[in-house]
DNA sequence: CATGTCAATTGACACAGTGTCAAGTGAATC
DNA sequence: GATTCACTTGACACTGTGTCAATTGACATG
C-alpha cells in the first residue's frame, strides 16, 4: 500500500528532525535515525539514496511544517520598508532556533558534499530574497544609506542575518534570542538605513 | 640529534599548512600530509598525538610565521579609535585569505572535537581583544554609537569580522577582498560610530 | 669495536560509519 | 495459490584514524 510507504518514509523524518534537533545537527548516525524510527538501517536506503539525500529531504520537510517562506511574506506586507527590515529580523532570530539542529548538519555536510551544497543554498534562498525585497523597498523610499549599492547591501545584509552569525552571538557569546533581535535590528537599522 | 627531531616536526608543520591552504581545509588526510613531508603516515604521530593536536599546532606555527597578533597591535597605534577601527578591518580582511585553509579545517574539527574548538577559540581570541580595544577606545572618545554598551558592541563586532562572515561574503557572495574591507568598514562605521 | 639509543619504517590490526548485496519473511493483492 | 512489495537480517567492502610490535639504520659513547 502506498499510504504504509508514505508513513514509514515520514516516519523517517520525524526521526531525522528529532534526532538533529536534539542531538543539534551533531553525532546523528544513520543507525540512529533507524531506531528512532522503528525500522532496520537498511530501510532508510530504500526511501533515500543517502545520508545526505536524507538530510536535504528532512530541510524541505520541516520548511513546509514550518513555513518559513509564509512568515517572511507577511512580514513584507509591512507599511513601510523599515517596518518589513525590523519585522524581518525579528521573523529570522526566532526561526533559527526551530531549525537549528539540522541546519548545523546540512551546514557540515556542505563542505564534503556538494549535493548538502545545493540544498543549503535553496535554504537560504528565501532569505536572501527577502533581504532584496528589503533593500529594494528602503532604496524605493529613499531610505538606504547613500553608501550602499542595492546588490552590496542585499549581501551584506543576508550575510549579516546569516545562520553562522546567529550561532555565533547566541551560542558563542550567550546572547539570548530576544538580545539577538535587539542588537541586530540595532546594527542593521545604523548600518544601512537613513 | 635533536635537530633532526625538530626537522620532522617543522617538515610535518609545513606540510599541513600547505596542504590545507591548496585543498581550502577539505579533504586532507594524514597519508597525504606523511605523503607531502617524505615520512610515513606512523611517523606522524611520534610528534603529534592526534589529527586535532597537529592542526593546533599548525595553527599555533602558522600564528608565529604570519604574526597576526604584531600586525593588530600596530593597528592599535592609530591616533584615534576610529581610525584604529578601519585599520583593523583591513589588517583582518587581508590577513584571512593567508589562513584561510587551516581556520576552515579548525572550524570544521570544532564540530566533533573539544580539544579543537579550544584551539580555535584561543585563535579568535587575538581578534577579540583587539575589538575591546576598539570599542573602548571608541566608547572614551565618545563616538560609540548610543545604543550599544561596550560589552554588547564588542561581541557584535567581533562577530561581524568572523571568519564565517568573511567566507560567506567573498566565497558565497564573490567578493574580492577590496570589497570586503570597503564594505565592511561602512558596515561597522555606520553601526558603532557617531 | 661493541653497545645502546632513538627516530623512523613496515605491516598488521581494531574501530566507526556509510553504503551495498543477497536471501528470506510476511502481508496484501490478483 | 502465486505474485508483489516493503522490510528484515546478516554479511561485506570501503575509508580514514589511531595503535602495536618487530625491525632498520644512524649516531654516540664506553
Amino acid at each position: 500500500m502506498s499510504s504504509n510507504e508514505k508513513n514509514t518514509r515520514i516516519k523517517i523524518l520525524d526521526a531525522t528532525w528529532k534526532l538533529m534537533e536534539d542531538r543539534r545537527g551533531l553525532g546523528v548516525r544513520m543507525s540512529d535515525i533507524a531506531k528512532a524510527a522503528g525500522i532496520s538501517r537498511q530501510a532508510i536506503y530504500l526511501h533515500f539514496d543517502t545520508r545526505t539525500v536524507l538530510m536535504s529531504a528532512t530541510a524541505i520537510y520541516v520548511d513546509e511544517v514550518k513555513g518559513l517562506d509564509e512568515r517572511l511574506k507577511i512580514v513584507m506586507s509591512a507599511a513601510t520598508a523599515v517596518d518589513a527590515l525590523k519585522a524581518f529580523v525579528n521573523v529570522w532570530g526566532n526561526y533559527v532556533p526551530e531549525i537549528y539542529g539540522l541546519a548545523k548538519a546540512l551546514l557540515a555536510a556542505r563542505e564534503t558534499d556538494e549535493a548538502a551544497g545545493v540544498a543549503w543554498d535553496e535554504r537560504m534562498g528565501c532569505l536572501r530574497d527577502g533581504c532584496r525585497e528589503i533593500i529594494s523597498g528602503l532604496d524605493a523610499e529613499g531610505r538606504l544609506a547613500p553608501e550602499w549599492t542595492q546588490a552590496d547591501a542585499v549581501e551584506m545584509l543576508w550575510t549579516a542575518l546569516s545562520f553562522q552569525t546567529w550561532e555565533q552571538l547566541t551560542v558563542d557569546c550567550g546572547w539570548s534570542v530576544d538580545n539577538y533581535v535587539r542588537h541586530m535590528t540595532a546594527l542593521v537599522m545604523r548600518g544601512f538605513v537613513v
